[in-house]
DNA sequence: CGGGGGCTTGACGCACCTCAAGACAAGTGG
DNA sequence: CCACTTGTCTTGAGGTGCGTCAAGCCCCCG
């Protein structure tokens, strides 16, 4: 698990906060809930749960998936600070959403409001984006592209910067990409070999060669 | 591509229709717009035109897809008579739609109507939940699990009868489910030879073990 | 220092892809 | 009505990227 000062928390979630509220009103204007500290592994919600609020993410990392019977996972999307999660469903959650790390999350509870389906439409649509996205790496991409593309991802979603950190553990990343831990092992590893990437820490990231990673994302 | 009598279209676009026009009032209310047909492999709409209108399948069926650089296509969708697609994305398509077969479409352009929102948002919440689901098909299903669930899924869609349309190409079945021609063939053979569908033609299947099937698709 | 969870690395196998040929169906023109 | 074409689908043989199984490593923490 990662761990950050009190002061790296504010900065990431100051500037990747800013475009979400700019587009959602009411996270902004309602009297802002109170942050709810989650540790590790802490459940949100789970699948079955009623789907009355939204949350926003203030600082760590959220993991939104579905199990198959037979325990096999898939992680449909992760979410950083400033980014708004929970409304997968009309009625009832299909999902799970967990706490990667010590995770702090604001509550949206939703009332029959008129106005906010109003800013629900354009989390709802970018979330739909996002997904289709999902579904063309997870459809018709290798290992190495969808690692690439997920890096990439990541990267401009913390700021851009060349350094960056990776909150989710490898067999996440795995489950998330519809790979094997394996798989994703060997991929950075081979990233790392050609001077691609540097992997400082095990849940750190610098991308040396931008070019070559935006390359192989296709 | 498979031929209906005109009843045949107006039986399944009614039984279909009814309950997304529940949810959405704009799509009854409005002074209906005219079918527009369309040829087979027509295009709605390209990547990068102006989203500003969504459209309902009155017969036939739609595609919704991706390509990448190399050809690779991936499609995120396959629409049936009575559902609603073209909301993809807020400003700009990312995607582009075509018909598969002869299709008739509604065009309902979208006025800056503040109501609207309110009528997108469960078709937006909806295509959301089925794109998340995708999710799990391509990232964590085997073969056999992929074309069990689309046919049970299809079937679902067009009524739930033993016997229904099929008016999607195996190309463009492969392009859904991220395998390849020659698999889903294969796999579809396998599941003839077991017994458990039966081919009369090759646009056409008719379930004949539900429980095998739906023990498949896991 | 010893234990344990997460990660890496290796050897091997298999599900699916690739390449290639042939079957089938529907249309086309003579 | 029949040769011929064309596109789609099926079937086969062989290859490979990723999964599976199994050690071993590293770092953290007690």
């Amino acid at each position: 698990m990662p761990s950050h000062s009190a002061a790296e928390i504010a900065l990431v979630a100051g500037t990747v906060a800013r475009p979400a509220l700019a587009e959602t009103p009411f996270l902004a204007q309602a009297r802002a809930p109170q942050t709810t500290i989650l540790a590790e592994g802490a459940e949100i919600y789970a699948q079955g749960d009623k789907a009355q609020t939204v949350y926003q993410v203030v600082f760590g990392a959220v993991r939104v998936f579905r199990l198959l019977a037979d325990g096999r996972r898939q992680i449909s999307s992760f979410h950083l600070p400033g980014e708004v999660f929970g409304f997968d469903s009309s009625a009832n959650h299909r999902f799970f959403a967990e706490a990667i790390c010590a995770t702090g999350v604001r509550a949206f509870r939703l009332s029959s409001d008129v106005d906010m389906s109003r800013d629900l439409l354009p989390l709802a649509l970018r979330g739909l984006a996002k997904a289709q996205e999902h579904q063309l790496v997870l459809g018709r991409q290798s290992a190495s592209e969808r690692l690439a593309a997920f890096l990439l991802d990541l990267a401009d979603r913390q700021g851009g910067l060349e350094q960056f950190d990776l909150p989710m553990s490898r067999l996440d990343i795995a489950d998330f990409l519809g790979l094997t831990i394996e798989t994703v092992s060997r991929t950075l590893t081979r990233f790392k070999a050609k001077g691609i990437i540097g992997l400082p820490s095990l849940r750190r990231v610098i991308v040396r060669k931008w070019g070559q990673l935006q390359q192989l994302a296709e």
